[in-house]
DNA sequence: ACGAGTGTCTACCAAATGGTAGACACGGTT
DNA sequence: AACCGTGTCTACCATTTGGTAGACACTCGT
């Protein structure tokens, strides 16, 4: 048994290493002499449990994807209340922003490698954004959410989430404090944001604004 | 003078085809060689005129940065009335998205190059940025603008125009159509967005939302 | 005519990179 | 005891990459 755990904890240990430096330097700047060096192993020990660079790309998505997806389910299974459920997700992205941020990073690195890279992703994550979007148009049509493109509703939601998680340059650059106790007020203004732009026109307060079923 | 022309050419194409490479490719993923093969030189040629990859980036942001500020300032010098302003400028984002992706590509590069190399693009927008946060407190002060940390807002907004722009493949993952026709569309689509998420809370309409001095 | 720039090219180079080949250790099976 | 599968390592290798050295035009002022 000391072996199997031996064995287990190795290509954990390798796909952990290279899901984080994959999402925080990038899939290019890493290398997989780095990455041996890094975790006191040989290089063609990375080789022998993930034959290729490219593999282990691949999965270090696949198993950030579960991730991702796992959390966003147990949050949204937490939340039956269609009004709860924009904060809740929210604050699961956001929970991820503070403890794994080479999630995101990962997430916003594949959809940057561009064209095919990104077809695992959207598997995994296909039916979450489906549900999201079939609750959108359905709250539209109840009136408690302002009429809109769902895809585009999600895409600026997506990219406000990834902008947030993943550019710190930009809140540098914008005099934004970057540390985590700030991260709690950004969250806040950003959900503050949302419910503003979804709110139906002349709704006299901020509405409920649900993103899932 | 036939020299002076030509070689003035040959460091401006250089420069182009870096900008257009490393928006698009990215700086990691771009080779000086395929850089010169690219352009039918020698790839000495091109250390002739930029002595590193590195000067090549930094030249290429200045140029860059230098582009989307002239462009920015005289669309703004265009409208002088508070109100079309938002508009004004996110018609110019949306122009760059169309004619010069790689600009804004660029942009979200060197902002994940992270650290130092973002320094020159902050000197040279940063004016730029100041200007849209006072007319943001500005206008906060006179209710034409729900109150929030400008800081946030503009960070809200200049992500979700990065992911529009550069983000195709989340895009697609949404099912929405890539396509210049479409895209159209999807500026009509973020105006009426940051509308609503800026209008003051129980407006009865969406009210002017200006961005800029 | 000639030397000085200026711009481009060919020829290299050292380091890094992804990947291969194969030895070695070691625990379990027979 | 011999053997086999598994996991790790050392030793290489071909290619790519950023960068250097220096030759070779070509133009221009004198």
């Amino acid at each position: 048994m000391a072996t199997l755990t031996a064995t287990i904890r190795t290509d954990q240990r390798i796909l952990d290493a290279a899901l984080r430096s994959f999402g925080t330097r990038g899939f290019d700047a890493t290398s997989l002499d780095d990455l041996a060096h890094e975790l006191g192993l040989a290089k063609q020990t990375i080789l022998y449990w993930y034959p290729s660079k490219q593999a282990l790309l691949d999965a270090a998505v696949a198993r950030g994807a579960g991730e991702l997806s796992e959390a966003l389910d147990r949050s949204l299974a937490r939340a039956p209340r269609d009004e709860d459920r924009v904060e809740v997700v929210l604050r699961a992205a956001f929970r991820f922003a503070v403890r794994r941020p080479e999630l995101l990073g990962l997430v916003r690195e594949v959809s940057r490698l561009g064209e095919g890279r990104a077809a695992d992703l959207r598997t995994r994550l296909g039916p979450l954004v489906d549900r999201a979007q079939a609750a959108l148009i359905r709250e539209m049509n109840a009136g408690t959410v302002r009429r809109a493109d769902p895809a585009h509703v999600l895409l600026f939601t997506y990219s406000m989430v990834i902008g947030v998680a993943t550019d710190l340059e930009a809140q540098r650059a914008l005099g934004i404090d970057v540390s985590i106790a700030s991260l709690a007020r950004l969250r806040r203004e950003l959900l503050a944001f949302l419910r503003a732009a979804l709110s139906p026109i002349g709704a006299p307060a901020p509405a409920p604004m649900p993103l899932e079923r």
